[in-house]
DNA sequence: AAAAAAC
């Protein structure tokens, strides 16, 4: 029984699919070239994006003065026909789509990211699987959908009807994915489709594969863009930037099943980590490169990685890779690195919250973007119960204890159910797990302070359930997908309501329910409107001293941008034209599939989702 | 004020 997108396969071959990366067999020279290329000339080279010196695309100084000394690959006929290789096991069938990697066939080389239960090849035996695989998608039916922008493609229903070829279809099935989340549905085509896309989905609802998939695709679509390496420079085609190492690692680990055996090669940078590893890994070739900022700066300064080649930027969790922390990294990464220009590279930006002024700052990046917005109210989904209890700062400890107590007993044969408990700062992290663990409570934290090593063995102690509880600063309040987690407590509520939806969404995932419980007090009034909106709009019961202190707060006083309190889903550039008595869209919009609110999967007529508009 | 992100 599943309960995550991408993470469909046991925890245990996902362990071992990480040990086995460790001890892979490694090519004793990265730089190898195989015989029936090595007569391959620099003029052969000359494609649009592997060309050194004539090439458009390439206009650095990276190639200057030195050989180049590129490899390059045969030519793929279809990856159709590379999918049939594949999966009949065959040997080095000529020009499939696989003797991207290197010249040789490394088919036998790539650790199955699925460990054991790649099953796939009997489809009709494992149907009846796929049915109980753990995704709820009845949970996403109904769902609120906005688009805006210039010739949006239609969404589709099924995967069938997106043609992502053979190979992917297969790993699509080994994730035992029936049909595409709604978020899938829509951005799938609009990225296909060559568009800019800033996308808000709500937590949990299958975003990483919605950029992958495309991602993938189009790299493996593309005959001219090979792979390839000046020196020890490596030129990665897609970029995708996300917050914390830990998500990186994540979307890296999806990243990798999804193109299994499709010959696009994977490859994740971050912080903290010993860089020679990553440095061996790049060097043996890199399609796809999941990074922090941090390490990938750091990466662009040695020259390791030239980012001259990238066609594909998206950024996960984009509006806090856009906040004041991160803005400038990210500016200097997107616009200082000759990364091509927005146009010429797609750019997709995801997240389940985007602020409108966080928004507007990202359309720097983007050219002439399709807006989506799918989900429902609040962008925090109503699978999740949130309750609020009033908890003054020196009961909240014993607060804590009670409900773990109650959750203890009422659990399975007296099981802590996984339990992750929110702090403010990375010392209350520590203190509050110190005392958790001499009170009975198995617990481990995870924030800043502790080292990688640490992070990702609390990580993994509390997926196991060996403690089961994790205390945690805000940098497990996004993205991570950690499956079964029972219950959040927001201990010390964040100021920012988009912080506390992420937070919460760590629950109640692939379409299962789950339980927030936050302890409010006089330190969070800020919170007081935007929360107990929040919690009205996801139909959750509001306390009524929660609504007096809502009442009471200032209008305006906290950076609540979403008009009308609805959902963190409206195009500004929508909001802004109205603003401005201008219809932004008056030229292109007319040949749309959709205009303005669509409810297209609820079979809502349109107009009927003024509830969530 | 705090958190995250390179060495």
């Amino acid at each position: 029984m599943r309960t995550s997108w991408a993470d469909s396969v046991s925890n245990s071959a996902a362990e071992i699919a990480i040990s086995d990366k460790n001890s892979l067999p490694r090519p004793t020279r990265s730089t190898y070239v195989p015989p029936h290329l090595r007569s391959g000339s620099i003029s052969d080279l000359s494609g649009p994006v592997t060309g050194t010196n004539g090439g458009s695309r390439w206009t650095g100084s990276d190639g200057g003065g030195t050989k180049p000394e590129l490899r390059r690959q045969g030519q793929a006929n279809s990856y159709a026909t590379a999918g049939r290789d594949a999966a009949a096991g065959g040997g080095g069938g000529g020009g499939g789509r696989n003797n991207r990697s290197g010249g040789w066939d490394r088919r036998e080389r790539e650790v199955n990211p699925f460990g054991n239960d790649d099953k796939i090849y009997d489809i009709k035996q494992n149907f009846s699987e796929q049915e109980n695989s753990g995704i709820n998608f009845d949970a996403y039916e109904d769902i609120p959908v906005e688009v805006s922008g210039e010739n949006v493609p239609p969404p589709v229903n099924t995967f069938a009807e997106i043609d992502l070829g053979e190979i992917l279809n297969q790993n699509i099935r080994r994730c035992k994915y029936v049909k595409p989340t709604p978020v899938q549905r829509h951005a799938i085509p609009i990225a296909l489709a060559g568009k800019d896309l800033m996308a808000c989905a709500q937590t949990g609802s299958g975003k990483t594969a919605a950029f992958c998939f495309p991602l993938i695709s189009g790299i493996m679509r593309e005959l001219y863009a090979q792979r390839s390496h000046v020196g020890r420079t490596v030129y990665p085609l897609g970029l995708i930037l996300s917050p914390t190492r830990e998500l990186s690692c994540q979307i890296h680990d999806e990243a990798k099943k999804f193109s299994y055996q499709t010959g696009v090669k994977v490859v994740v940078a971050y912080g903290g980590a010993p860089i020679n590893q990553q440095l061996r890994e790049l060097e043996r070739g890199v399609d796809i490169l999941v990074a922090t900022p941090g390490r990938l700066v750091d990466l662009l300064e040695r020259a390791r990685v030239s980012l001259q080649a990238v066609r594909y930027l998206a950024l996960d969790e984009a509006d806090r890779m856009l906040d004041m922390g991160f803005e400038p990294q990210i500016r200097k990464i997107v616009e200082q690195m000759n990364m091509p220009n927005r146009g010429v590279r797609q750019t997709m930006l995801f997240s389940a919250t985007f602020p409108r002024e966080i928004q507007r700052l990202a359309s720097d990046f983007l050219s002439n973007h399709i807006f989506l917005a799918v989900g429902r109210v609040g962008s925090s989904t109503d699978l999740i119960v949130q309750r609020v209890e009033f908890v003054l700062e020196s009961d909240k400890r014993s607060h804590l204890m009670d409900l773990l107590h109650a959750q203890r007993e009422n659990g399975n044969h007296g099981k802590q159910a996984l339990t992750l408990v929110f702090v403010e700062t990375k010392k209350g992290a520590d203190s509050l797990e110190h005392w958790l663990c001499m009170n009975g409570f198995p617990s481990t934290t995870i924030h800043g302070d502790r080292t990688q090593q640490e992070r990702e063995l609390a990580l993994r102690s509390f997926k196991s359930g060996k403690t089961p509880i994790l205390v945690a600063t805000d940098v497990a309040a996004r993205g991570l997908d950690i499956p079964h987690v029972a219950h959040v407590v927001n201990f010390d509520l964040p100021n920012d309501i988009d912080d506390y939806v992420h937070r919460i969404g760590r629950t109640g995932r692939a379409g299962k329910t789950g339980l927030a419980t936050a302890f409010f007090n006089e330190s969070n009034l800020s919170l007081a409107r935007p929360l107990a909106e929040l919690m009205q709009e996801a139909s959750q019961e509001v306390p009524a001293w929660l609504t007096h202190y809502a009442s009471r707060a200032p209008y305006g006083g906290n950076k609540n941008r979403r008009s009308g309190g609805r959902f963190g889903g409206s195009d500004f550039r929508r909001e802004e034209s109205i603003g401005k008595n201008l219809d932004y869209y008056s030229g292109g919009n007319s040949g749309n599939a959709y205009e303005g609110l669509v409810d297209i999967a609820g079979g809502y007529a349109p107009g009927v989702t003024s509830a969530w508009d």
